[in-house]
DNA sequence: GTGAAAGCGCTAACAA
DNA sequence: TTGTTAGCGCTTTCAC
């Protein structure tokens, strides 16, 4: 441990030119010679030089990393399959770059406290915000911050000019017509947090499903995207509508807890009840029955988010993105 | 954007002080006066300053993150729940300081050097190595560190100083126990990767406790951890072996893959083949039958890796850990 | 194409 | 308790 550094200095003196002319060297720009290139490259080899990034951070005012902050009070958030989905996108676009990722979970009020700061003082390139909730005081700090910010999801209450969303209206709407489509008539559906985007688009693709079906759209219970959420919601739906004989979950993880309860209830899926999820993580395949679900490109989401970001480092201006989403029909439906 | 950073010097003069004495007040260092730690802290709210955490880096030569690497060629490892959790648990402890955790998946040849790169230039305070394979090139990095290192689980081949691991062996062992106590006779085993300590660990204990029994060990098939690979191996041994009557799978992930193969063979579990899983994922409660499975304290794991971690940069030597697991009972055995 | 010199913003040793 | 003075290691004008 604690190596001396090997500093640009003794790259230089090593291959007898000036520090500037090994630096030029080292990130390749263009007025150096060949010789000189060439010196410096075998200095660098002998003496297993490897320049400091924070020494050069400080210099180009830039940080080499960004960071990806996820906003809500739970740390075990992350541990959710959609949330570790995203980040193997993002993460697989960064990996190809210069660029590392910090993970930031914005739950504590110290923990906000400290990405505030980030933000505030370009200790990253740039940032990634998700699952923001409504007036959130992260997207405060957003509004404010030195760096550009690409939000996953679009936020309630404002539109960001950088952000990657998927179809959640239009998947919750496909969801929600194919129960019509399949006949049934008694329609329920557990929301995700409608104080988070995802949540209120998806239902309102419920409601305009049923809408055009002219079907009544009160059986409602809110839900919190988590299983225990889902079980408790489908308990409280199964005690006010005992006869619905169909519901969309807004979550994956819900459908679960909800078919669970289900199950417990006695109640056959999907001949007693039809369910629909979203999500469409891989625990949706094995479920009994295998679940009918709303896809969406969980990866690429993370990966568009960051490719998103790395464009605007670059001076872009890209363009919001929405993702498809499509049905994808299992047995429990 | 790109607002212009406020200096400490800036907020040294409007305070009337020095830049040190602006500098110790900041940190609160004990040798300075009231009145002028006061003035600094009003002239730091009314300018707004927030220090440059990279120029404070450069001078201290301290970075103020630690990198948790992960290692494995597949991108997509980090969406496998261990991992995830134990993320939960590092960053629950991460949160508490001022560290921040930098996400290295070191899986292509880019993410490796890159890696080595920030291990060798102290380009983090601390590391964190996960799943380290037999002869991992990243276990040489380790060793060249400039950094303190922590493991989580126990690497092949050597004993680091300072690691966290689950009692993979004990865990293998109880789960195989169960298997015998419970009548079976015809055990077999689906085993992680052999070239990883966890997965050799929990093999090592299903032989210890099927030579305690006297019973042959010699149906095995080698998996990977993962639920596809768990489901070929499942084949494997089913046309191998067709006579089984018991299986200890060496991660849930693999025995939902399995469990999915027995029913499609038309075996039924446990009746006609009893299973048994390791990790106890939040899933392993919900396959059918429910799973029955080894407990281990995954947030813990990630927890321990990290206080360890800090006591390590705390000048402390911390000894290893070892978590206990525990067998779980549920249908499926 | 090359080198000298002036920073980037902060900390820390030293002298006062 | 205070201020002065060197750095930390790199980049980048700006003359040559």
């Amino acid at each position: 441990m604690a190596k001396r550094q090997v500093t640009l200095d003794e790259v230089a003196e090593r291959a007898g030119v000036s520090r500037s002319a090994a630096s030029r060297a080292i990130n390749n720009a263009p007025n150096v010679s060949r010789v000189k290139r060439e010196a410096v490259q075998r200095a660098v080899e002998a003496l297993g030089y490897v320049p400091n990034a924070t020494a050069r951070a400080l210099a180009t005012q830039q940080v080499g990393s960004v960071v990806l902050a996820i906003s809500g009070e739970d740390p075990a958030l992350l541990a959710d399959p959609f949330f570790a989905e995203v980040v193997v996108g993002i993460s697989s676009v960064l990996e190809e770059t210069d660029l590392e990722l910090v993970l930031s979970l914005a739950t504590s009020e110290r923990g906000q406290a400290r990405l505030a700061q980030r933000l505030r003082t370009r200790q990253a390139d740039g940032v990634m915000l998700m699952s923001l909730r409504e007036n959130d005081p992260l997207a405060a700090l957003a509004h404010q911050a030195d760096v550009p910010v690409v939000f996953g999801g679009r936020p309630l209450g404002f539109e960001p000019s950088y952000y990657v969303d998927a179809d959640n209206r239009c998947g919750g709407r496909a969801a929600t017509e194919h129960l019509v489509a399949t006949g049934r008539t008694r329609i329920a559906t557990i929301t995700g947090r409608l104080d988070e985007g995802a949540g209120t688009a998806r239902y309102q693709g419920f409601q305009d499903a049923l809408a055009v079906a002219g079907l009544d759209a009160s059986r409602i219970v809110q839900g919190d995207f988590a299983e225990d959420g889902g079980a408790q919601a489908m308990g409280e739906l199964l005690a006010r509508w005992p006869d619905l004989d169909g519901v969309f979950v807004a979550s994956d993880q819900m459908a679960i807890g909800a078919l669970r309860v289900l199950r417990e209830a006695g109640r056959s899926v999907p001949d007693d009840v039809a369910v629909v999820g979203f999500n469409d993580i891989s625990a949706a395949r094995h479920t009994v029955p295998p679940l009918t679900t709303v896809h969406q490109p969980i990866q690429a989401l993370g990966r568009e988010m960051a490719r998103m970001l790395l464009a605007v480092l670059a001076g872009e201006q890209p363009s919001p993105l929405i993702l498809p989403t499509r049905l994808v029909v299992r047995a429990s439906s």
